[in-house]
DNA sequence: GCCAAAATTGTAAGCGCTTACACTCTTCTT
DNA sequence: AAGAAGAGTGTAAGCGCTTACAATTTTGGC
């Protein structure tokens, strides 16, 4: 095969007639460039079907041309549509997508925070999802500077993208009450250090709060982890089944939890709505299947949102305004998992 | 903030008091150098925590230490686990992983190849996901200097790893016939330019070839699209009940279709196996919680097993073996879909 | 019209690395 | 024991880009 000569900024400079310098600028919409030139230069480059080599950018101080995504992991299908969106977004504005899964591994960030300098070697930005950071990863990260936005995180230093998550479990837990229910259990992810769920504890505050609202209080029996996965929300209600009294009503923080749920109620014989009413929050695609009465929250849009967001402070660096922090609306989806309890 | 001085190659070689080019080479493990020297080199480096600059390695020639991860989307169950499974691989063996996602769009894919020399100057080897490629882009990658590595795709020049598709579609078939059954319809996934599966057509195949062994031929009307989704699953299955005689058994070339099946069935008072049996190939999380009946591949082994074939190539790229296909197996896994017909 | 200020363009020095090639030591031959 | 061959190491020239800074042209005020 031939080797196909790789097309320089010399090439450019060439053909337009200018200095590699004034290429450079009028490539990068720099100030201080005639139109003149600049019709020349964009008109040569793309003649010539010039792609400005980002190693070559990179090393003279440039940028890279990449963004890493960061995830807990890649495969649940939160972070999947998140990513995926993301991606587009990055890609659309001429940015590589670096993806970095965690998977629930504490070394893995362990080995990002050790590289923070050869990660923003590499990349532009990051776009965190869901990541849970000690302040002092936080500190290092503001302070790489790399620009950073993140979904589905809370008091940070950087854009932020998410949904109010006291807000969605209060929608589910007062839809609950709401339909006579009063005897309530919760399914709620637990916070830990490997595998942090940040949204938990807020989705737990929601759901005290509903109870408040109908002069009800939680009771420590009935809120039992779920993992927030599938197997974990089965094991959660066997538990509630085996060994207490049932309740009329179970709300699980997130969809795959109630999936298990449901399963394991199936495995005793029951169902829902017939003997327990199950909500979850998410609006997963096999929730419509399975008629999974759920609070939606828009994930795409959140992913999207945070990606277009670091887009614009990487092409925009002199406007240095406040870091943003946006909430997206979440939603009731009444289906068949719920009905009045009578 | 302190701007920390870059480590760079220059501060090794002055602290093990060689030369630059001397420990260019102990670093990456080139020949002639001397124990001694490598040993210094090692010491030197881990003592100052370097790691090469990317961009400079690649500018200068040498490797950019990524990998492109190239998928259909990154949204499907398969997909999502392949590309964890596959990123793992490359983030344990030092590399990046750059995402790309075609997002069911054939203008990505062509922007791929219009800049195949730009993606080549970002990365040093490329996994494909079951990815359709024509004769010509083949060609391209080939030729394009790129280390090739593909999951799930078949008469290609480089190394691959999948299941044979045909065997499992046979096996799924088989158990349907075996049971008793022989008025079969099959829900199989459609070939178009912009969204090929490309698995398709082999899993119909496997399908004549089992009403073959036992004497039968596939009857046209019972060959219906499903696009490969859940929704296309359900739309084909309505359509089967709709207008068609049902038949006593339905064969999904993916669970995802199986699931769409199942839920027209439902809405229309059906249900598995009572009514209809149904099988998939997958063994997606959900058949377990649904107890559909399928045949289970290994999805994120073939995304490891490939990512690692690529690695090898990529350290070794001394060693210029033959492309090597490789097929994992896939094993019947009945659940309750599926019953002897009566 | 003249000159300073502003706008535009060019020159050249790296960025941190790889690699062709030159050079210095060792080892073996014979 | 002298010379060839080879192992180990160093020198220096880029890779393609960005960016101070210098040089040049344009503009505008009076």
């Amino acid at each position: 095969m031939v080797k196909a000569h790789r097309v320089t900024i010399q090439d450019v400079a060439v053909l337009s007639g200018l200095s590699i310098c004034t290429v450079s600028r009028a490539l990068r919409n720099l100030p201080n460039v005639s139109e003149k030139a600049q019709a020349k230069v964009a008109d040569a480059a793309a003649k010539l079907g010039y792609k400005a080599s980002s190693a070559a950018a990179r090393l003279a101080g440039g940028n890279t041309g990449s963004i890493a995504i960061i995830a807990p992991t890649a495969t649940a299908w939160f972070f999947a549509q998140a990513v995926e969106a993301a991606e587009e977004v990055f890609g659309d504005s001429g940015f590589d997508s670096v993806l970095i899964s965690l998977r629930g591994k504490s070394s893995v960030k362990r080995k990002i925070f050790d590289d923070l300098l050869g990660l923003s070697q590499r990349v532009d930005g990051v776009l965190l999802l869901n990541v849970d950071l000690s302040e002092s990863e936080v500190a290092l990260l503001a302070a790489s500077g790399l620009a950073v936005a993140s979904v589905g995180m809370t008091s940070v230093p950087w854009d932020n993208v998410g949904i109010d998550d006291e807000l969605a479990a209060w929608q589910a837990t007062s839809h609950l009450l709401g339909l006579g229910h009063w005897d309530l259990a919760v399914l709620s992810g637990r916070e830990t250090q490997e595998n942090s769920v940040l949204t938990s504890s807020d989705r737990l505050k929601g759901f005290s709060r509903a109870l408040k609202d109908h002069h009800l209080t939680v009771h420590p029996d009935l809120v039992i982890n779920s993992d927030s996965t599938i197997d974990g929300g089965r094991k959660a209600m066997n538990e509630l089944i085996a060994h207490r009294s049932l309740p009329t009503a179970v709300f699980a923080d997130c969809d795959e939890a109630a999936f298990g749920a449901l399963m394991a109620m199936r495995e005793h014989g029951l169902s829902a709505p017939k003997n327990v009413s199950v909500i979850g929050i998410d609006d997963h695609p096999m929730s419509w299947f399975l008629g999974l009465s759920t609070v939606a929250q828009p994930v795409a849009d959140q992913g999207a949102f945070a990606a277009n967001l670091l887009v614009d402070r990487l092409q925009n660096a002199d406007a240095p305004n406040e870091p943003s922090n946006h909430f997206l609306d979440t939603k009731l989806i009444e289906r068949k998992t719920t009905r009045r309890q009578r």
